[in-house]
DNA sequence: AATGAATGAGCATTCATTCAT
DNA sequence: TATGAATGAATGCTCATTCAT
């Protein structure tokens, strides 16, 4: 129990350090201070610096992951799969700041483990986008001129500047309700008004 | 015209440095060696290590509004704007592949001075999205029911997740200008299949 | 029983882990692992680590000058016992390695207390060779001019010297009978050779 | 001349600092005070700490080497160079204490690099007595059944001994001519009175 | 303006020692 | 007695910044 305990202590005060500070700016003593923990303590259950941020990925992500995957296994709407994941991914980090903030700071290091360890560990949660743009072309309701990978990336980016935005941006000027149904129904039925003669007539 | 030469060298080699180590590993002795002068003569044009990186942005993402902003500015249809924005935004990072790093990386540093600063400089970029959303929002071709501040961001965020993946693999599995129609063209028209009973069926 | 048992298990782990590592170097969880005991079991035992240290030499090298002395002790030629000293103190650390290396190592620390304690506890097995140079002098065997106080200096120095080059090199170039009879000799006979013409010549 | 002074005041520094406190126990900042320089300066002429003691070897063994090996070449007969080496390496050591403390101590301290550096560097001075050794055995001086491998390591270890003993104990009981020349006699001559009957009846 | 040697604050990590169990 | 998790003081080294030249 106490081991579990501690560890867990530790990844909880990194993701409020890193969150608060960055990867470089954070101090193990800031970490060692806000777990309630002797500095020496963190290095009986990490390698190292770097160690405790893919630990924090590991474990926060890893929880990220399987949240949003249990909702959207749920469905067999391939079109709400789209909304359930934009909808979860963004509430999911409006409750977790601190995660949001270093999914944002720190997965663009630019560092040879963090680019190796996000192949492996987050294309993972984003690849849950791209199967369910194949499930929809498969059952013939998304075009199959829409190549899934970039498909994924635009959603996932879109998802992730909003995300962004909040950071930067403590008050949000959009819901998350809103803006997630925006992102879909964009990501779904486009920008143009299909009903102007206009846009018809331009060949938009 | 010595003087000017030195700040342009000394902001072409941290473009360099940062985009190589990233911001924090960077050390003012590289970026000195690379613009081949001493370490003390970079504190005559710069107040310390971040100016150096604002700078950077000054002048470099600077460079890349005007290129983008000329080009759109040639352009009447709303729709040809934002396909000539994602073009151009792929393609000018491709070819300035450092720059393309800094952004990625140091934008999302957690920094008060960085925040402050992309509010104010950056978002003059993202914007261009905006105005040509409202443009075509005015001239009957989108839809009025999205929403521009939203809708930019998802369109900027689509095309920064794409140049992310450059910078992972540098191999692309994609081209520019394939990546560039398909995100805008997902962005414009969505990816459900209009022609499909099945859509319809599903009211996807 | 158990406590003389774990005493002297810890002892004989920090042989090995001093020899190896050096006392600096060595670390208190590499003896207890060694001695297969808990970290702290060896603060029962032991005020510090440098008590340890201490300890080592209390035990191991009491030893070594208890074996020494025994044989000694059977002796009444001093030209025999000093080739007997000489042989004997070659051997068992041939013998002992370990030993070897602590005391080439750690008996030159610069530190008050081993040196304090060299005075107690080591000058007792050196001052063995005094005590026979002083008898030699007495049965007019050995010259009256020389000082046992030097000349024990300079056989122990001998032979020590010799240590240090099986420490240094794994592989011995003299086999210990030979280095030990050379020595002896050296010191018993001196290495002129006073059957020469030349020698004498040169009032060598 | 600046370089050439910083260099040489941080030799001079760790000189004392390491025979005062031993190589483990003084601090990089210690040598800094001493050498009234800032800690960072060091770096600029050492890559480390290690660095700075094989610099401490190379140049102040290097002088030793030099000064004991310009009055030998001086000499013609053997017996003399022995006498002259056994004088100049107790009084050179007696003016320089510090630098007979880290010989002492630091030359056995159990390291890979030491031990390297030692074959390399420190056995080209104590060689300077096998070559003596041979000389003197080649003009029919010397025994030819001595090995000067043997004895050249007897000797030094006989001086060396000396050297200890004037490190523990500050006030030394012997003088350094006496110490010399006693222990140049031991080797030469050896300690047996072979004018006494007894020693000749004893087959000593 | 330009240099680069010098500075010294700052920090990750180690490890002897303690103490609750 | 014995354990080993927890502690936190201690330090080698880095590097942004300064300043005498």
């Amino acid at each position: 129990m106490k081991t579990i305990d501690k560890h867990e202590k530790i990844i909880k005060a990194a993701v409020k350090v890193f969150a608060k500070k960055g990867f470089f700016s954070a101090r193990i003593s800031d970490i060692a201070k806000v777990a309630k923990v002797a500095d020496g303590t963190i290095y009986l259950y990490f390698n190292n610096k770097f160690d405790i941020l893919l630990s924090v990925f590991d474990i926060e992500i890893g929880r990220l992951i399987n949240q949003v995957k249990e909702l959207i296994e749920k469905e067999t709407n391939p079109c709400r799969m789209l909304e359930i994941f934009a909808l979860k991914h963004l509430s999911l980090l409006k409750e977790n700041r601190s995660l949001a903030e270093i999914i944002q700071m720190e997965l663009r290091q630019n560092n040879k483990l963090i680019k190796e360890y996000r192949v492996t560990k987050f294309s993972e949660y984003v690849d849950i986008i791209s199967h369910v743009i194949r499930q929809g072309q498969a059952l013939n309701l998304f075009r199959k001129d829409i190549q899934p990978g970039i498909a994924k990336r635009a959603f996932f980016g879109a998802l992730d500047e909003m995300a962004r935005l909040w950071i930067l941006a403590p008050k949000p000027a959009y819901n998350i309700e809103e803006t997630a149904m925006q992102i879909s129904k964009i990501f779904l039925c486009g920008i143009i008004d299909k009903g102007s003669a206009q846009a018809d007539e331009k060949r938009c």
